[in-house]
DNA sequence: TATTGTTATACTCTATAACTATA
DNA sequence: TATAGTTATAGAGTATAACAATA
């Protein structure tokens, strides 16, 4: 949602009573620390896709180039099962990147049911291009902080996501789609 | 995305080369800012999410009826104008409201084209209720949080936003169902 | 002629469940 | 009988464009 999204008022314990009040979401809505992560979080989200886009590459598909490039030679399955991507969801995903020649899905002498998926030297190369427009990404999201201040904005963070019960490394989004990075 | 997604590696300049090395997503994925801020806002907006269920009111829903409360009597446009919601979206999300007298739509004798939407009592003890549960949620995200400690979270993550060109108090997602705060 | 609200259509994405081939 | 991968079907959600009423 949108601006009114913001869930906590400018005082935090000022309570409903707040909600009825003449000032709107423009003075409040940035006070909420649920609001502004998850506000923040989705644009940092769009510009990535944005970033990638001239790649003709969307992070999810990035996300899948890199699970294959950490672990080439395992199954589709092992794969979806590590990004939490159902397996007839992989198969779009894996057709769409073989049929441009960015991966491989290989036989298994020994399970001839499985397909082992393997990077291809254009993957490789795609792959290296991503990641130098995610690292400018990156530099250009924190370009205001120093390096002291960018630690303590993600040991910040960190905390929050353990009172979510956020496994690190995981991102949910993934199964609906809304995907990115910096 | 899901893990892999993170675009940077534990060392912001050490470059492409590190895709390839065996060490995966799990022990780079934190260290950027941009997939961290973008996995813990999704949470955060799926933990909002759960948080509504029980009074069967989404998100978006919420951000509508506090729409609707910050500036009652507007026309059905100019709050789908605020939310960044086009016209032909609003139609089933105040049919849906005003299905369970949440809100109801009057007639303007001014300008008989548009309809004003006003909050019933029930909307009202609706918001209510569902400001209460933002607040909790609120409080249990910043749980492990000291009010300095917070404060500096929101303005780390400001200098953020601002790097993004964010405009303060819209939040994006609206257009694109994925929703929350707390 | 422009605007508000509405409806209709088509398209995308996803989940679910069959189906095959191997094991 | 179970599993990896695939395909088919149906459903949700959305964008786009037409439409009616009013200005």
């Amino acid at each position: 949602m949108g601006g009114p999204l913001d869930a906590a008022p400018s005082a935090a314990g000022s309570g409903p009573a707040s909600l009825h009040d003449a000032t709107p979401e423009s003075t409040a809505a940035f006070h909420s620390v649920g609001f502004t992560v998850s506000t923040i979080g989705y644009a940092v989200a769009r510009d990535f896709r944005q970033i990638l886009a001239p790649l003709e590459l969307e992070p999810r598909e990035f996300a899948l180039l890199r699970a294959v490039a950490a672990s080439e030679g395992q199954s589709q399955h092992a794969i979806g099962d590590r990004l939490q991507i159902p397996p007839s969801r992989m198969v779009a995903f894996v057709d769409a990147l073989e049929a441009r020649s960015l991966i491989e899905r290989r036989h298994n002498p020994e399970d001839r049911r499985t397909r082992a998926l393997h990077l291809t030297g254009a993957g490789r190369e795609l792959i290296d291009r991503a990641f130098a427009l995610a690292v400018g990404h990156e530099q250009r999201l924190c370009g205001d902080l120093s390096d002291a201040e960018r630690e303590q904005l993600l040991a910040l963070l960190r905390r929050v996501a353990a009172q979510l019960g956020l496994a690190p490394g995981v991102h949910a989004a993934l199964l609906d789609s809304v995907v990115a990075d910096g």
